[in-house]
Formats: structure tokens, C-alpha cells, sequence
DNA sequence: GTTCCTGCAAAAGCTTTGCAGAAGA
DNA sequence: TCTTCTGCAAAGCTTTTGCAGGAAC
């Protein structure tokens, strides 16, 4: 659990002035494990009585962006999902029901992924996107086949 | 050099009916080396003379996709970008010039890549995008510096 | 002659922007 | 009080869709 002040902290301390909504956007991905468009932040913070505006959700989203505290994920052919920025991870997309889970990346082989060729560059955001089926899908294909 | 004869058997092989249109976007695709966008796709065509519209090359595109002639690199806050499918590659996008590379990607390593945690995935695509300053750009930097 | 591909234009998203009022420090 | 953040609505872009005419076989 985080609490309120612990949020505001956070966000001062990467430079960000408070309001109630940036604390509540912060808050919801913090605790919302299921990579939020920003529609579904919009749609739960609203629910809950908060009083914002979607074009609000957006620009808060990219001000997190930009200082580091998430990370967007643009999933071709549909809107953009936001991440909370933790350690480094790659995220596997689910083709049949579209469910989009991390899984660990193991850095140390992750720089020896690409050869020399990538020597003279200077790399600074590794995006690392795996897409199939999910266990859970695989299980329920399985039951059709039957 | 690709003729335009090879180009109608690749897409026969893909049991995707022939067109003038559809040949001379994945000619395209082929010689140029630059990620095009569909819009860039479009007007180089159109400048050449090629009766086409932009509606006509997004759902070709999006038909070349589906069956796996080629991939949509969809990067964030901008077009996609359409990748002729050669064999397994990464991504590097310069955040100074946007301009995209090519870079190998060792497959071999890339399993070990992740943990055990995808051991009950079915993985069918892996996109690997790595973002930073190319080369030239660097070379750029240390020249204001001066 | 049939099938289905294309161009056009309009529609449909998603995201950004401008501005006046409100909240925060 | 002064700054700047927010909501609203409108605009901007990219991409998709419907339909009639035309190309391909």
C-alpha cells in the first residue's frame, strides 16, 4: 500500500508539482497491475469520484514520461498502455484475449543479446515485447479441441 | 535487385491475389531500407507515377501483415512504421534524428533471455526496440560541445 | 462473366491543444 | 497573490470503412 504523502514525495522528488489528480494517476498505477489505457484511468479514477477530465489523464501521463516514472507501451493497432516505471522487464501481449503480462528479463544476457554492431551506439530504454498465448488461452484451447 | 515477376510469386505463395498496387508496395518495401510510414509509402509511389490511394496501402499493408510478408513496428507517439519480415532483427530508434536501424539480435541468446517465468507461454513474435542516440548523432553532440 | 481490389470520401478512434477559471503554494 | 494545473470542447492525426466502378483471371 502507498500512501498519499508517499506519492507526493515521489512526485516532488522528480520534479513535479502536486495536484489531487497527478497523485491519484501515480496512485492508480502503482496499484493497478494491468497496464491501464488511458481511458481505463480516466474511467476508474472518475468512478470513484475524482473529479478529471481525460485530456487531464493524458497530459499527466506524458509529464510522467518524460520525467521517468513510467514508461508507454504502443501496442500497434491500439491505444497506448502505461506502465509504472520498476525494474527492468519485457512484457508478453496475449493474441487471443489481449491480457499483457511482464515477465523478467535477465540484463547481464540482455547486453550480449546484439552483436558488436551495436557498439557505437548509445543505448538508453530497452523495449522488449513477446506476443503468443498465454497459458490460461492455451488451457481453454485445449478444452475446445476436446 | 527484385523483379516485378519474383515480387507476383512471393505473393501468390502467400495466397494473396495480385495487383499492380499490391506488387509494387512490397517492391517498395523491399529496396527501401528506411521503415517507411504508410504515408511515405504512398507518396513515393504516387510520385512514380502509381494510380493508388492512401486507404489502399494501409489495407495492404495490413494484409502483407496478416500474412506474415512483413511487420509493424508501432512506436510510440507516432505512425507505424512497415518492416519487410527478413530474418530476426531488433530495433534501434535514435531519439535525436528518429531514424531507425536494423541491429542482429543473437536468436540463441535470446531464449536464455528471459527466465522460466515464459515456460508455459506459446511465444510466436519477439520485438526488441532500443532506444537511444545512433553514431552520427553522437559525433554531432561532441561538435556543438566544442 | 465473376470475383474481389481499388479510389474516394466520410467516419472513427486516440491524442493534443487553447483558453478561461480554479486550485495550490 | 502569483503561478500553473485542470476541465471543456474543439481540433488534429492516423487509420478504417462503405460503396460503386474497375481490374484481374
Amino acid at each position: 500500500m502507498v500512501s498519499f504523502d508517499s506519492i507526493r514525495e515521489k512526485l516532488k522528488e522528480s520534479g513535479i508539482a502536486s495536484s489531487v489528480q497527478r497523485v491519484k494517476v501515480l496512485e492508480y498505477l502503482h496499484e493497478c497491475k494491468c497496464h491501464p489505457t488511458a481511458d481505463r484511468i480516466y474511467g476508474e479514477l472518475s468512478k470513484n469520484g475524482l473529479d478529471i477530465s481525460l485530456a487531464t489523464v493524458y497530459n499527466t501521463l506524458n509529464l510522467f514520461e518524460e520525467k521517468g516514472l513510467i514508461r508507454i507501451l504502443s501496442l500497434e493497432g491500439s491505444e497506448n498502455r502505461y506502465d509504472i516505471m520498476t525494474h527492468d522487464h519485457g512484457h508478453f501481449i496475449c493474441e487471443e484475449c489481449g491480457s499483457i503480462m511482464n515477465f523478467e528479463v535477465n540484463l547481464n544476457s540482455s547486453v550480449y543479446l546484439c552483436d558488436e554492431s551495436l557498439s557505437d551506439f548509445k543505448v538508453k530504454k530497452r523495449d522488449i515485447y513477446f506476443r503468443g498465448i498465454c497459458p490460461e488461452c492455451i488451457e481453454k484451447e485445449k478444452g475446445k479441441e476436446k
